[in-house]
DNA sequence: GCCGCTATCCCGGAAAAGGGGGATATCAGC
DNA sequence: GCTGATATCCCCCTTTTCCGGGATAGCGGC
C-alpha cells in the first residue's frame, strides 16, 4: 500500500475513534503497521495528579508505567523535554545533540531499556497554552528502528494527538457550540486588557474615554459569561480570540 | 514517485539549504509539487518590528506582503489565530469552525480573494516558549486544492519550519532563557486567580488569610516583573507554569 | 549561629475594577 | 421608518487590587 494510503487511513482510524478504548485500539494497530510495537500518547504532566483531565494512553509494559507514574517523569523525562525543542519528530538517539542529559536521564534511559524499551520516535505536539503533549513510538531494545516508515509515524503521531484533543477536551470538533465571538472594538479592549493596562490606559491609546473602555470590557466580560477582566483574558486566549503574539507584541 | 521519496527530498531539499535564500528557493519548488502556487514561512510576530530575528519567508504576492506587514497583521491574522488552537495542518476553509472570525477577519479574508488569494493549508509550528510560526501553503482563488497532497504538505510544512529554524537559530534565538520559578504557594494562589478568585476567595480555599494571599500574588507578579495580576495569569499560562487544564479542572 | 527563603499575618491609603443607572449617533437590515 | 447592534460618553457607589510599610516562625545551607 502507498504512503498515501496508508496515512489517510490512520486519519480515518483515528478520527472514527468515539472513545479513548477505540483510540487506543486504533493507535495499537497503527503502531504494529508502522513497525513499532509501543505507543505513548500523552500530555506532559503529574498523571496521577491530574486524574483523567490529561491525555494518557499507551501500551508500554504495566511496570515500566507504574515506575514512570510513581516518580512523576511526565515532567521530567528527557524524551518530553526534547519534545519541547522542536516541532518535529526525533529518534531518541539524537535525543543528546537536542538536550542536554543529566546523569539522571541517562539512569532513566538506562532503566527504560532494562524494561525492555529500545529506541523510540517522538512526534511533539504543542498547542499553545494548552499542556505540552506528545506522540511516541518505540521498540523493545535491539529491534531496528523502522526509517522508512518514520514520515508516516510523523504524520501517525500528529493525528493521534488531535483526536486524543478531540476526545479527552471537545475542542477541535469540527462542528461546534461556537464561542461568543466579540466585536473589534471589544477585542481590542481585551486585547489592551490582557497587556495588563488599566482602562484609563487603555483608554489613551485608542483615543477614546475611559467609561467607554470600561463598557466593552464589561460587555466582552458578560459575552464570555464572566465577571473578572482576568477571566475574559484567560477565555479569549483559550478559544483563540486572543493569542499570546497578540499580547506580546512589541 | 511515491509519497515516501517525495517527503524524503523535501527533507533534504530544505535541510541542505544554508542560507534564508536557500530556503526560499527549495519552499518555492516544494510548494509547485505540491500543487500549490504560494507559500508563507513564518513567525507570527510584528515583522516589521522583529527586524531579522523573526522567520519570514514567503513568495506572495508584494503588493499583499505590503498591506500585512504595513498593517501588522502578522499578529491577527485569523489563519494565525487558528494555527494556535490546533497542532494539526488545516484547511483555511474551516478555519470559521476553529475560532470566532470577527467582521474585521472577514475583511481580511475578502481583501486576500481580491488580491488572488484563494483557499490554502497551513501547518502549525509551535514550539513552547518561543514566538509561534507555521507553514501555509495556498492558491490562486479559483485553482482546487490538492487534497491528495495534504498529508506531504504537512510534513512539508514541518521540515520547512524546522530548517527554518536552524538557519535563524545562529541569528538571535526568539526566547528568554529561564521563567522565574514560583514557588508552590503562589503557584497556588496564581492557580486561584486564573479561576478569578478574589484574594478573600482563594484565602478561604486555601484556609488561610486574605493578606498572605495577596503576599504571595504580589511576589509571583514580581518574579515575573508584573504589576497586574492578569498579566500573572498571562505569564504563567505562556511558560507553562499553568496550563488552561488546571485553570479549567474542578 | 546566621542568612536566605518560605509562609504566615497585619495596617492603611490610593488606584482601579465591578456593577448599576443613564444618553446619543451611526449603520445595516427589514 | 423602525429595530438591533455597535460605539461613544457621563455619573455614582462599592469592592477589590496595588503598593508602601511592618512582624513572626520554620527550615536548610554555609
Amino acid at each position: 500500500m502507498g504512503m498515501h494510503a496508508m496515512a489517510m487511513r490512520f486519519l480515518h482510524l483515528v478520527e472514527a475513534s468515539a472513545t479513548p478504548d477505540d483510540l487506543a485500539a486504533a493507535m495499537a494497530a497503527v503502531t504494529e503497521e508502522l513497525g513499532f510495537q509501543y505507543f505513548a500518547l500523552t500530555h506532559h504532566v503529574d498523571i496521577l495528579a491530574a486524574r483523567g483531565t490529561a491525555i494518557r494512553l499507551h501500551n508500554y509494559p504495566a511496570q515500566w508505567a507504574d515506575y514512570y507514574d510513581a516518580n512523576v517523569l511526565g515532567l521530567s523525562d528527557p524524551v518530553h523535554r526534547a519534545s519541547h525543542v522542536t516541532s518535529k519528530g526525533f529518534c531518541w538517539s539524537s535525543m543528546a545533540m537536542m538536550i542536554p542529559l543529566t546523569a539522571a536521564d541517562l539512569r532513566l534511559l538506562r532503566l527504560g531499556r532494562e524494561q525492555g524499551l529500545g529506541d523510540g520516535f517522538t512526534v511533539p505536539a504543542n498547542v499553545p497554552g494548552e499542556a505540552r503533549g506528545s506522540c511516541s513510538f518505540a521498540n523493545q531494545a535491539g529491534r531496528p528502528m523502522p526509517e522508512l516508515m518514520l514520515p508516516l509515524a510523523q504524520l501517525a503521531g500528529i493525528f493521534a494527538f488531535e483526536a486524543a484533543r478531540r476526545l479527552w477536551t471537545g475542542r477541535g470538533r469540527l462542528q461546534d457550540p461556537r464561542p461568543p465571538a466579540l466585536t473589534d472594538r471589544q477585542r481590542d479592549c481585551a486585547l489592551l486588557v490582557g497587556r495588563g493596562k488599566s482602562d484609563w490606559e487603555a483608554a489613551q491609546i485608542l483615543g477614546i474615554s475611559e467609561e467607554t473602555v470600561a463598557c466593552h470590557v464589561r460587555q466582552a466580560c458578560e459575552r464570555h459569561g464572566v465577571n473578572k477582566r482576568t477571566l475574559l483574558v484567560v477565555q479569549t486566549l483559550f478559544d483563540g480570540t486572543l493569542t499570546f503574539t497578540d499580547l506580546f507584541r512589541r
